[in-house]
DNA sequence: AAATGTCTGTTGTTTTTGCAACAAAATCGG
DNA sequence: CCGATTTTGTTGCAAAAACAACAGACATTT
């Protein structure tokens, strides 16, 4: 209950008040339980309250792609509530799971008691929307790059500008970042040698950093 | 001024008295003029009131990438102004174009008078960055697949299940298709004429099928 | 109907990537 | 410190993609 981002800055009592108020509803799954879109009301927020889930869907030959993992405190479905859309994406408990569902309704349209809250609460929610658009936004940028090569560089770029250094660290170790660039491992990792002995860059371990020309 | 979708389910009075509330300013810029990142306040809003803009933003190495395009009534920088980051993007004038900026602390801090507007606002905002969000995560979705065949597979399915249809038109065509999922459109085209021989769909200028095995 | 331009499909060639298997380096636990 | 495990780098090969150039289809204009 601490880590729920939607109720950030608000205390202990305040988020108790503001749930009553928020007409909450809240239900268990078990492991391996499996909620599809249909199940889902239109209009509805979820919150991880305890427990993960896996947010995937199925093409229509029925593959399941998953697009996304939440865990403890994360909320899901916000955008398609937000956007008045329902929910085209299916979730599956990887272990037993608690799910509070408010109303996105109750968000927006403030009661009159708890005014205060309210207005927090929106701006959260408008945050969490915001930083996710800024992260897909970064992530389109690099994944659109046509070789290994440009995505690596893209993603590099990013990290130097959000360090402000053409030196730093990033959080990824190299299978991850591969699969976040969405490209194999060892192609990438060639790339890399490549590009350190073209003198673009240099590496060692998470640490990069890039030169000007050469 | 019609046209602006943060401003929807307004009459043109209400827009009126919104703005003069809302502290807006606005700026006529001419074509080719550049906006950096630096010359941008943090916690601004930017709408296109007349003309058309590119984002953009340069990596490491001085190569611009292009991030969207923005015609009149489109806004721009709402996510990082959500976010309560500085926009790390540059901006270019397509023609001779009007700018109004919002402060973000005004849209989200309602003021007394005109509070029902201020919740329309806000609803408003909420689902720009939502149904841009649901853009963005679709495409991604895409990007993500390792190859061409996967990648028009993900984007049919979902036209398919949008249209709640296996048949259905794009909205694009071969080239805009291409660049969209990042592709050469040549060799996407030949991996079109494959999927066709398999009998996994079935195409006639931007009318799809899809089919169930074979 | 001819001419023009755009869009789409085809094909050959070169480059890039994924894949697999392995080697080297780093990390961890005792 | 040693052995085990994980992470990272390397390489050959086959598959896929980009690129380029062209041909056919289609639409529009004259």
């Amino acid at each position: 209950m601490e880590k729920i981002e939607l109720f950030d800055g608000m205390n202990r009592e305040e988020q108790e008040a503001i749930l009553t108020c928020l007409d909450v509803r809240s239900r268990v799954y078990e492991e391996d339980e499996i909620l599809t879109a249909d199940d889902m009301e239109t209009g509805i927020i979820g919150i991880v309250v305890r427990g993960s889930i896996t947010i995937y869907n199925e093409d229509f030959w029925g593959n399941r792609n998953i697009i996304a993992r939440c865990g403890e405190g994360d909320i899901f479905g916000e955008a398609f509530a937000g956007a008045g859309e329902s929910l085209e994406m299916d979730i599956c408990m990887e272990e037993k799971t608690e799910i509070m569902y408010i109303k996105y309704e109750n968000i927006i349209r403030p009661c009159e008691k708890h005014c205060e809250f309210h207005k927090l609460l929106i701006a959260n929610l408008l945050k969490i929307i915001s930083i996710k658009n800024i992260y897909l936004t970064r992530k389109i940028k690099h994944l659109s790059k046509r070789n290994i090569r440009e995505k690596i560089l893209s993603f590099l770029s990013e990290q130097a500008r959000i360090n402000q250094k053409n030196e730093f660290e990033i959080a990824f170790n190299r299978q991850e970042l591969a699969d976040y660039l969405s490209v194999d491992r060892s192609a990438m990792s060639r790339e890399l040698s490549k590009l350190k002995e073209e003198q673009l860059l240099d590496y060692r371990k998470n640490n990069f950093r890039l030169y000007l020309r050469k």
